[in-house]
DNA sequence: CCCACTATAGACCGATCGGTCTATAGTGGG
DNA sequence: CCCACTATAGACCGATCGGTCTATAGTGGG
């Protein structure tokens, strides 16, 4: 048995999960703590700025384990980081009946300065990394462009997934998306 | 000077633009109350429901909005659609200091059943009408696609700009779905 | 004329919000 | 050995949450 993960690394995993169910408003501290099984004190122990240091922190951990589990899937070709995208992406919505979505894009959408500023670089570096592979076909600025609308069209499809409760919007987006990022 | 709209507009039309600026959770009857110069009490007349009430038929009347302000400024064809819609969004941005976003992606977020319903009418509901422009040049089941596809990407590219403060990502997505739904 | 409807102002409700603080323990390094 | 750090439980704070209710007016149709 594993050894239980600090109070700090407990706080970041309940907020992401909340973030993805509720979005950063409807995350209450309350509730982190009681999914973390954490004492009050221990987060603002670790998180001297309260909620908002939590929250982006949280969008910024879950930013970095995005990228290294869809690195980690595909075989390094953009056609299958779209599919190991897509395909994680239509798993989970499934198995959490459509209740979970994007931690960033709720990060995103917050009126805090330093919650939307954590969720763009997120973003940004969301795109760098797939303008690298896609450039290797393409001209960097073509590459560059690519890349940022694959990130929006995979978040505005999740989108469009949770209020559909269904992963038909995903699914359009795998087949438009390859013919875009395949090699012509 | 038109006589001033009745309570329940007032209502509404504050709705939208707290749903626009914070999010579903993150607008508070209070300040609906306040910004639309109503009375608690007419609120629970036209809206037993209260506030889930309130957010669903604001977010339906959104859609319709949207809707008719699309068809009334392009000529048409699925590419000055597009056009009026980017072009839309891209002064809302700045005019706003990114600081209000879609209304129907605030609604799509919420954990509400009747909430994320009304924002999936809404999305199928442009979806549609989108799928009869690009039907003229298409199949069916491809104009269908490609529709919902675009709804995406735009909400997708709105995300995007809030977070990165830019309108960056709306543009790259009016470059990339003017290739797409253009006749070849 | 009156009655149903709409509207307004505002008191009030219990619940929850994020944050601060105290008291008490365990623990690991200098 | 002790001291700084991390952790826990829980009381407590003022503010805000969504919702209910009463009292008072205006208004338009039967």
């Amino acid at each position: 048995m594993p050894t239980r993960p600090g109070a700090r690394d407990r706080l970041v995993e309940a907020t992401i999960t909340l973030l993805r169910e509720r979005g950063v408003h409807g995350t209450g501290v309350a509730e982190v703590l009681e999914r973390s099984g954490t004492a009050r004190g221990s987060l603002y122990q670790h998180f001297p700025g309260g909620k908002a240091d939590l929250v982006a922190e949280a969008t910024r951990s879950a930013g970095r384990r995005a990228a290294r589990h869809v690195a980690r899937t595909s075989d390094g070709t953009a056609g299958s980081l779209l599919d190991a995208l897509v395909d994680w992406w239509v798993a989970t919505l499934t198995k959490h009946d459509f209740g979970r979505g994007c931690p960033v894009a709720a990060a995103a959408l917050d009126e805090t300065g330093a919650t939307t500023d954590a969720a763009g670089r997120v973003f940004t570096g969301w795109t760098d990394e797939l303008a690298g592979l896609l450039g290797q076909d393409r001209d960097p600025e073509e590459a560059r462009r690519l890349a940022g609308f694959v990130v929006s069209a995979v978040e505005g499809a999740l989108l469009q997934c949770r209020a559909l409760r269904s992963t038909v919007p995903l699914e359009d987006a795998r087949v438009v998306l390859r013919g875009l990022v395949s090699p012509s």
